[in-house]
DNA sequence: GAGGGATATTGATGAACGTCGATGTTCAGT
DNA sequence: ACTGAACATCGACGTTCATCAATATCCCTC
């Protein structure tokens, strides 16, 4: 009892949120490929510039249409990319009309910079 | 003037340094591309593990012949591995004898954990 | 309800990556 | 010099991944 966790969000699914920082302890198998899955939705140029995008729009979210033209890549392609951020838990969908907008979860990247961090 | 970088440490080739935090602006995609490379370097199981391994250990370095057992994986594999986090800017090499002993960098991963904070 | 626009899914293709066995290299000790 | 140990490099193989064109789905409007 008393886990520091609880005073987290309980509806954000964090899914980064999976052991002690890196230089704490020696990783296990499974909390490293839990993060390195989180890592790999991060490693990637494209959607690195679409999560930066969104974090810089206003309200922290934009809509698809707002991010195939900066991008450069073809709509399936970002689309791709941004289910694939949203799966790893740095964004979230939501559909308004006929747009879908992507909205930041800032706390999973703080999650993952925490752990990072050599305490 | 006044750059905030002149603090830091100049004898680090801090490879991630490339930008502004992922929400202050839209990446640009040559700095995109710098920051994906980095973080496919962090983005492995094997890798996240031989990194913790080294960053808990005395000294915060080790050498390979305490790394191959606990990681499970042959030794060809693991060196390509501490090859890429070593390039990536994440760890030192310095052989003494037949050994080669390989350090923490702290710095290359709080730049990178900087760069992930929502600001 | 028909048409059009915005987004998601599918299938295919080429490149990048993790892994290993085999081999090369360097160094300590005999 | 020779042998063995520690580590790096090479070449190959199977898997994963980014990307696109084509197609499907959903929703608004007329």
């Amino acid at each position: 009892m008393g886990q520091l966790l609880e005073i987290t969000d309980v509806t954000a699914k964090t899914r980064a949120a999976c052991c002690a920082p890196l230089a704490k302890e020696p990783l296990g198998q499974a909390d490293a490929e839990q993060l390195a899955t989180t890592l790999k939705a991060l490693a990637d140029p494209a959607r690195l510039r679409l999560l930066s995008i969104v974090a810089s729009s206003e309200g922290r979210e934009a809509c698809v249409c707002d991010l195939t033209d900066p991008i450069g890549l073809s709509q399936p392609t970002v689309s791709h990319h941004l289910k694939v951020l949203t799966e790893a838990g740095f964004l979230t969908r939501s559909k308004r009309g006929t747009w879908a907008y992507y909205r930041l979860v800032p706390e999973a990247l703080e999650q993952v910079s925490a752990l990072l961090v050599t305490a």
